[in-house]
DNA sequence: AACTATTTATAAGA
DNA sequence: TTCTTATAAATAGTT
């Protein structure tokens, strides 16, 4: 959104860097508090710069320390007790959590299909209902993800074959410009969603690698049970 | 940016709320992303949706805590713990118990196709894979249900023929205790599964209602998987 | 979930 | 830095 479109990569110039930093971090704020007030959500977000400054928004009233406080409630992150805590509560908690935990692993036992010996019939078939939903929505959004991808491709493909034509015109007729597939295979190396691979077809080549490029918002506090 | 101008405060109407929570929040997610690359920025952010719904973002390689206390410290926040008592065993057990609910929900949110958003390309694949077994799994423990059902059924038909021939003998030739068909009809009215129906073949029969009989044939078998 | 008319954000240039 | 402006992106309302 600007005069031209910028690939999501490290600005290795630090004046551009400097500059968008400053420009993208007030739009984020700027989300971030519309978000907020729009739709009723705490919201807490901590930046630091490249140089280490801070800055950071908090949906009013809060303060960042409560919301940083609920957050390590809920992940489970929790360092210092809280000092009016009872015996009595925590033990209850305890088992609430253990009761929850369990029940939760058996749910996961049964989308596993490692549990099966237990279920009725009936529920059985709500299962294998609730699993091709589930299928039917991953298969979706992984469709998706190609065609975003492969339309990706596509563009830049036409561009490169602009700029062949382009500069084919420009040095006047040689024989091997007019081949455009040379010279797409040689840019190919330096697409930038892709290694040194040369896949020989676009599509192919767009479900060898399909996403991570974009992998935005990949939490660090993964999960390994998918 | 949409059909018409919004002003910034609360969406009363619920469910326009909810979707604007969504839509927003990908997008916040996907430009807090966008800055942490460019600029190289580190950044964490949490938001809790009306509904107390945790999403986060946290640059890569980062955990949230880290950013946390990086936070805490510019901030001069940082807790200082309480005297530590043998209470602190019990909040490393909730704590344990809260990131292991926590990791587990995320977890089922992945089963039922409700978090793909956020799911790279290769993790989509293992996942699709992962739904295909569970569901073949699911799909065979209903067939084996079934075939033990019929098998069930079939026993006990041909037991109730070999007392009706027993009966015929017994009783001698009485015309009509030829047809076995007959006395089966009669009898199916009191088989123990079924209620009032008549259903016209035994396979047909089988497939209507499935399971909780079986529990009554086989009250302790619960031991094969699939 | 899609679509699309608009608004908004912003990349590049001054 | 700040302003401007052409474009890319986000999204509000609609289907």
């Amino acid at each position: 959104m600007g005069r031209g479109k910028i690939e999501i990569k490290r600005i290795e110039n630090s004046t551009t860097r400097q500059v968008t930093f400053s420009k993208r971090r007030s739009g984020l704020l700027k989300k971030t508090h519309e978000l907020s007030v729009l739709c009723d959500a705490q919201i807490g977000l901590i930046v630091f710069s490249n140089t280490g400054k801070l800055s950071q928004y908090c949906t009013h009233p809060f303060r960042m320390e409560e919301i940083i406080e609920r957050h390590q409630k809920v992940t489970g992150t929790t360092r210092i007790p809280d000092r009016h805590d009872n015996r009595e509560e925590l033990y209850n908690e305890l088992a609430v959590l253990r009761k929850e935990t369990h029940r939760l692993q058996q749910s996961i036992g049964r989308y596993t299909g490692e549990e099966l010996s237990l279920i009725a019939y009936e529920d059985l078939h709500g299962l294998e209902e609730q699993l091709q939903l589930s299928l039917d929505k991953v298969r979706a959004r992984k469709e998706r993800i190609l065609e975003e991808e492969n339309s990706n491709i596509y563009q830049w493909l036409q561009v490169q074959e602009h700029r062949a034509e382009i500069e084919y015109h420009q040095q006047g007729a040689v024989e091997e410009a007019k081949v455009p597939v040379e010279n797409l295979q040689i840019q190919l190396e330096h697409f930038p969603f892709f290694g040194g691979e040369q896949p020989n077809s676009v599509l192919q080549l767009a479900t060898h690698h399909p996403y991570h490029h974009l992998q935005l918002a990949q939490p660090n506090h993964q999960d390994s049970t998918i």
